[in-house]
DNA sequence: CCATATATGACAATATGTTGTCATTATGGA
DNA sequence: TCCATAATGACAACATATTGTCATATATGG
């Protein structure tokens, strides 16, 4: 029964999901931030989005990363600036420092990724992330049956 | 370079679990649970460990958990046994009115994978599941390159 | 038996994230 | 223009989870 198989799938999807955010912990960690700003900061870089819409592209409610990016620009990290479309919803940037730390963070990261890359084929984990993005947009989507 | 496919991965796989939370919830509201009290309930059932225990098999802090298993004990849904082997170590059990209640959830639970795992094979599943798995047990063992 | 190391529960501080509520700002239709 | 609706930031309450610390219980080696 696939029921099963999927009910697996996604006790270790929940797992793994555990493990991934203690590993960018770790990478974040010399540049004195978690696996949480690091995700902000990296949206930040992107440029022209408010929090609303980093939260949006993040999946995240939009309150929790209003939280984030009120602690990135008191320590200087982000920066908010007017938003001609809306007076409002300010544009996140990166500063100077903020594209500092992640930089440090993505160094470090890169070498991780390789490090553990190396023991898989692309065509593994492309096939591992194509079944992950499927049924996020089926929960995306219908909210499923049996609920 | 698989590093990149990597990186993909990973941040596929965070997201993915924030779906999978939030589904996890809905499937354990009509019980008046959440999805990590449902974890919790399903490894009292299984019965024979301690809370220390069960963090391990959840791959959880031992703290979280045991704040957890107060909140259900104080509700009736699991009862603490004393344990021949450890005097302070107290082993979970489910009491009856715990055990009706993940009833209720897994009922809804095998509704949900069922209806979502349809859009799946099996073998699709499985090999996803084995790639993720393999990632945790090198995350587990040797805290990686790059850190 | 004793000393050390490990495991466990208790407690606190902190980080992350959700939901709910409110006032304000945009947006779109009558 | 006016009004209803949606989006946004601010604030609060709560759930989850981590790390750190402590005292006590258990295990291990001498």
């Amino acid at each position: 029964m696939e029921g099963d198989a999927f009910s697996a799938f996604a006790i270790t999807a929940l797992r793994l999901a555990g493990h991934l955010t203690a590993a960018g912990d770790q990478l974040a960690k010399p540049a004195g931030q978690t696996s949480a700003r690091w995700q902000v900061l990296a949206a930040a870089r992107r440029g022209g989005m408010s929090v609303a819409q980093i939260a949006r592209a993040l999946g995240l409610a939009r309150q929790g990363v209003q939280r984030l990016a009120d602690v990135l620009e008191s320590e200087g990290l982000i920066a908010y600036a007017d938003n001609p479309q809306h007076q409002r919803a300010k544009l996140v940037r990166l500063t100077e420092e903020g594209a500092a730390r992640l930089g440090v963070i993505e160094i470090a990261q890169a070498g991780w990724a390789d490090g553990l890359g190396a023991a898989f084929t692309s065509a593994e984990l492309d096939a591992a992330r194509s079944v992950m993005t499927r049924v996020m947009e089926m929960l995306e989507g219908g909210e499923a049956a049996g609920g």
